[in-house]
DNA sequence: TAGCCACCTATACAAAAGGATAGGGTGCCG
DNA sequence: CGGCACCCTATCCTTTTGTATAGGTGGCTA
């Protein structure tokens, strides 16, 4: 019988779900609420089979927790869950060596086909976490901002002022509007604001 | 037998939410993924007695949702549940009369009290939510906003200018520059892309 | 070497944002 | 009724933003 660890912080979710499974199929599940619990679990006598991680939790600092898990533990199979994460984490997670992705979206049931396709050896990744992100609207390519631009998208992202951005950069202020205009026309934005709201929601600082 | 309606985007954790209350419990559960299917299910022949409304959930437009559902069903009890909720949301919801307050780290079992408990004519409010939150930086109330200012701060998270915020609100840019000023004073911030940043971290709009 | 690119600076200008002061009006409540 | 809060408008002002044009530097590379 298949044995699953689930580290959840919110127990209500960690819970339900545990109960959710040990009632819908043949599992054993025990709990983790934090990162360093669920480690020390795999350590004990349970002989785990399968990992699931949520990605917000204390202890996991991003995807570092992944790693650690894997590297103490490379035999048991380890999955990445998350209510928040971009496809961005979601595919870092993937290139990590993680055995699947579980989005708080999915089904209840999609979520038990998942992991039994994890357990059986192969690995689960939703097919909406598959491509590298977005078409819709032009693209807002960050990628094509200069070493410089992107320290100042940084400071415009805490609503700094031109005047304190130069300050900061050590340059004059016509400088940085400079760099500020040219963003904005990168990034396809019309002022300021929009360029910070868009960074922001791409979780880029 | 109660009847208890949830409503959250998340299927995973909605599915075994319910599940969990079905199995634990005598409740008749239905679910709804966003705000308006909730509305629509309390319409029909169901006699809804408990609504489980999610904090982050499309249509729910911050405690707005709330209001609505209160206004519009009087009878049915309404409870908020979230993962993220700060202190002062919680506390605004319970002061705009819902009924309990269910944040996704209580127990599973605690929760099931905590329904017993709002089902019984109670009201449920965690204890740790009970002090009013932090000290630290100068609090940044959204809830002194007036409403006009709540629907230009919404603007600015688009990242509007002055004139076009005027447009669609149908009054003179001067009238929308005086709630600019006043609600940046209010959030104490100094310039409306800070105001953005701000309410966007909130995840208010 | 010429050309390109990132970077920096300067000047000048139009537009937007932000602030101050001084009024209108409404509706609510003690 | 007066006071108060919210809303709207107006005028005047300073500062900030955003754009444009016109340079100068260094580094890299075809």
């Amino acid at each position: 019988m298949p044995c699953i660890l689930i580290a959840d912080d919110h127990d209500l979710v960690r819970d339900t779900i545990a109960a959710y499974l040990e009632a819908v199929d043949e599992f054993t599940v025990i709990t983790a609420s934090n990162f360093e619990a669920a480690l020390g679990s795999m350590k004990g006598i349970n002989a785990v089979d399968l990992l699931i991680l949520d990605y917000n939790m204390p202890g996991m600092n991003g995807l570092e927790g992944l790693e650690r898990a894997r590297k103490s533990h490379p035999a048991i199979k380890v999955v990445l869950m998350s209510g928040v994460a971009n496809k961005d984490v979601a595919q870092t997670a993937m290139s990590m060596g993680a055995d699947g992705f579980i989005p708080k979206r999915l089904a209840a049931k999609s979520m038990v086909n998942a992991i039994n396709f994890v357990l059986a050896g192969e690995r689960y990744f939703p097919v909406d976490f598959a491509e590298p992100e977005q078409a819709a609207a032009p693209p807002a390519n960050f990628a094509d901002l200069t070493e410089r631009e992107m320290q100042t998208l940084e400071q415009l992202c805490i609503g700094l002022s031109n005047k304190d951005i130069a300050r900061n950069l050590g340059v004059q202020e016509v400088t940085v509007k400079l760099h500020v205009k040219n963003l904005l026309a990168k990034l396809n934005v019309s002022n300021r604001t929009q360029a910070a709201i868009l960074a922001k929601e791409q979780h880029l600082f």
